[in-house]
DNA sequence: TATTGTTATACTCTATAACTATA
DNA sequence: TATAGTTATAGAGTATAACAATA
């Protein structure tokens, strides 16, 4: 998605949407290259890390937190359980619910995936230089003033 | 997709990644709100701008601009053309391409959109300060680095 | 032989609506 | 009556593979 030379991208070129855009296709394509191994993507990972930190982690709050609707959070939670990586116990509190929890092979997945995931992040900070951490800070800025604010 | 509060996000509450996925998130919600009164997405609102000012562009080359397949590229223009605000005409210096173009009531459409994107995206820069400006040679940056040198 | 566009097909991501079981 | 999860279905976005026409 870069900048094909001797196209005119018009507005596009000074709008923060398309270069956050172009930045978020790039670290996309990156993330494949950094997971090949496996069958994941960037949904997925979220999904297990937030399982493994939080066990017992209700598919509906699993859905809140990664923006999915609750069929969403479902099929994804169907879809990591068929890999063997994800379980779904009873909630001791509540009979409607079920409380999520990886497997060990979940387990072992995970390790190697925030280290394959952790070594891919720092390279790319490491890149943008000094701007890295103010980059980083003005995102989540930004995630927070676009949602608390919306314009039209 | 903002942060649920008491859930342990672990590893991804440091990604740049994460950062700039939530970040996306939130502006994806914003640009719909801003274009409700039109059916429309991100990936179609940049396509008619690039056909706009680059009038007889190929389909592979806006494939190629978007980051997408040829296939895709069909897909999309097959819409805009249905909706009636893209044609194709045959391109002069190839029998195998199409050029396309829009037409009047895509060039009608496009004056309403750039105007409600671009005080959407004005709004968004002033709401993030003195950071906003900053934000956006990073993410340029961030796009270049991240497409230029694959990480793993 | 390579390229442009097309067709057929499929998978991921996400949503809506109607349903069941439980609270 | 409201909530958690499920089922069925649909649509956007994107891909691969095989194909025709043209270069």
């Amino acid at each position: 998605m870069l900048p094909v030379p001797g196209l005119d991208y018009g507005l596009l070129d000074g709008l923060l949407g398309y270069a956050l855009r172009r930045a978020q296709n790039a670290l996309y394509l990156d993330f494949y290259r950094a997971t090949a191994e496996w069958d994941i993507s960037p949904p997925r990972f979220a999904a297990l890390v937030l399982i493994a930190r939080n066990p017992g982690l209700r598919q509906g709050l699993l859905g809140q937190a990664m923006g999915l609707h609750r069929s969403g959070a479902l099929r994804l939670t169907d879809w990591l359980n068929a890999q063997g990586w994800v379980e779904r116990r009873d909630a001791p509190d509540d009979a409607r619910s079920w409380g999520l929890h990886l497997t060990p092979a979940g387990k072992r997945l995970l390790a190697k995936l925030e280290a394959a995931v952790a070594e891919h992040d720092r390279a790319l900070v490491r890149a943008l230089g000094d701007q890295g951490p103010a980059l980083q800070t003005a995102l989540e800025r930004l995630a927070r003033v676009a949602t608390a604010a919306p314009i039209n």
